[in-house]
DNA sequence: TTGTACGCGTTATCAC
DNA sequence: GTGATAACGCGTACAA
């Protein structure tokens, strides 16, 4: 691999007219061309690291995702990453398979890597996150949970619920299920199911709550199992699109057809609309907060100083 | 934040004690807790630039995604983290939205960075890949499509179809339909339908071949607009679980409900036992693939190499 | 327009 | 065990 100098001396130039070619331009048209030519046959690239270290700036964005087969996060990547294109910073991703500690890990290596700035899809804040983050020298800014010391976008989870609730109210249902999440998920766990009962309260309706996991194939397990004794639900909401299709999944035998509850869920997955009856899901606008955080991140970088925390709409496709 | 320089400083040694301290260890007692204390204190990290420009070398390896929300991808880099997790690799994911030209500008870009190798998810090899491939210095390892001059993993597609086809004729099917993809794709659109029709010619049955697209809902439309008229087919195939899930959703809807046909997809998505009735799905060993294809780029790292190609097996987890 | 000299942060070599 | 020095590849004042 050659590098600046070979190249430079192929041309029987300095390594800093090469460098000069490189970047602002500022050559005679002569060894412009002698340089175009040298350059595209021995198919030189400058090395990434050298230069790096000598901008001290890497022109890379890290992003650490929680998972990777999910809609949320692969819309929110779209529109961090459209941004990024715009913006000519390189989009890292890095992977934790829903792991806490490799959170942390991807924190540090980030950090440790000197990119300019990271993108953190969280599910949860925990003191450790916290810490690792204010030692940190490089802006991050929080996807989907928020935190009053930390530079964040949130969807509105509590306007999300509090939509459903008084849309099922308004349909005067009466027996409403909801299977919520771990409250350590502020966002999930707590507004969503704060904005759903405080919707249906303004028609004096209390769901029955229970709490299941994320995953498809645990919440089916416990749906079954809660759902067994209790068919008589008119309306089943499940705290997520997952959740929602293990509900479906369970009342789609349920013997009597005619009785089958009306079933809500969370995130515009769009597998929802694959099963029959397709399942109503409140519309997330994943694109448009990974916009959002991308176009912050970069005012970090530019000023670093947090904003304030920014809160994207969701919005109820749907109609009961 | 402070360099090496600045903790030699500090700690009143030479920064070559400290690099010593860093790596190899043979500093006295007393230095070492002395620099214990001042790294702590500093929270310094060595800058991985600086590291690698030296070296020569990143411990890193990077992973060109087609996409993000798919089961397929999803396992293999499953694998692909596990062995990397073992031989202490970083991973650096680039996804390019099924988009050929940022395939070709991420195997640039991973090239200039001097990862020390790349795994490549691809969906089809054009010349240009390879003329880009070839000119890289680092080694790649192809997933998913296969090149006599490439390093690759794939799976058995051929055989997958194949088994499929027997199934169906043992079980004395007649009337069968295909849903396939275009023959760009050599693992998709050609082997995994040649390997289908063999498996049914032996039972004297020849299938009724149409092509659509990867995506749900442009497959949606063709399934539709296709089965319109014929509905009076036994098996439907759709070469992938996308397809077999659009293929179930239009023929849920027919009025005769005991007549609908078998469908049978390729991939083994969860997202296949949701619906109901769960569609049947040959089972591909993602994880597997991806855990290859890494241990294989390991090899070519370090011998320069290339080996043979892969196959990894398929398994036929349903019995019709 | 072109070339010289230096520094970015780290590690390896070689003296001490 | 420790410290001075060169080198990794590049960009940029500064001088020519």
């Amino acid at each position: 691999m050659k590098n600046i100098t070979d190249i430079a001396k192929i041309a029987g130039v300095s390594k800093s007219t090469v460098s000069r070619y490189l970047n602002n331009g500022s050559v005679s048209n002569k060894t412009k061309q002698k340089l175009d030519k040298i350059i595209e046959e021995n198919d030189y690239q400058p090395n990434q690291f050298a230069r790096s270290l000598r901008a001290q700036s890497t022109n890379m964005i890290g992003a650490i995702i929680p998972r990777m087969n999910s809609h949320a996060v692969d819309e929110t990547i779209k529109g961090v990453k459209k941004v990024c294109d715009n913006l000519n910073y390189r989009l890292l991703l890095n992977y934790t398979n829903l792991h806490s500690e490799l959170e942390i890990d991807a924190l540090e290596t980030f950090n440790r890597s000197k990119v300019d700035g990271v993108i953190f899809m969280a599910t949860e804040i925990t003191d450790k996150h916290l810490e690792v983050i204010n030692k940190m020298n490089v802006p991050v800014v929080i996807i989907g949970q928020e935190h009053p010391q930390l530079n964040c976008v949130i969807h509105d989870d509590y306007q999300a619920g509090y939509m459903v609730g008084k849309l099922i109210g308004q349909k005067s249902y009466k027996k409403v299920k909801y299977f919520g999440v771990t409250e350590t998920d502020i966002a999930v766990g707590v507004k969503r199911k704060n904005g759903l009962c405080d919707g249906l309260k303004a028609f004096e309706i209390e769901p029955v709550i229970s709490e299941t996991s994320f995953h498809y194939k645990e919440a089916l397990k416990d749906v079954s199992s809660d759902l067994e004794n209790a068919r008589d639900y008119d309306v089943i909401i499940g705290a997520t699109d997952s959740i929602a299709l293990a509900v479906h999944k369970f009342t789609f035998d349920y013997e009597d057809k005619l009785q089958q509850p009306l079933i809500v869920g969370f995130g515009g997955d769009p597998v929802t609309e694959i099963v029959t009856p397709a399942i109503n899901t409140v519309e997330y606008h994943f694109v448009e907060a990974g916009e959002i955080a991308m176009s912050k991140l970069q005012r970090s970088i530019k000023n670093q100083q947090k904003d304030d925390i920014s809160v994207v709409d969701v919005t109820c496709a749907f109609k009961l």
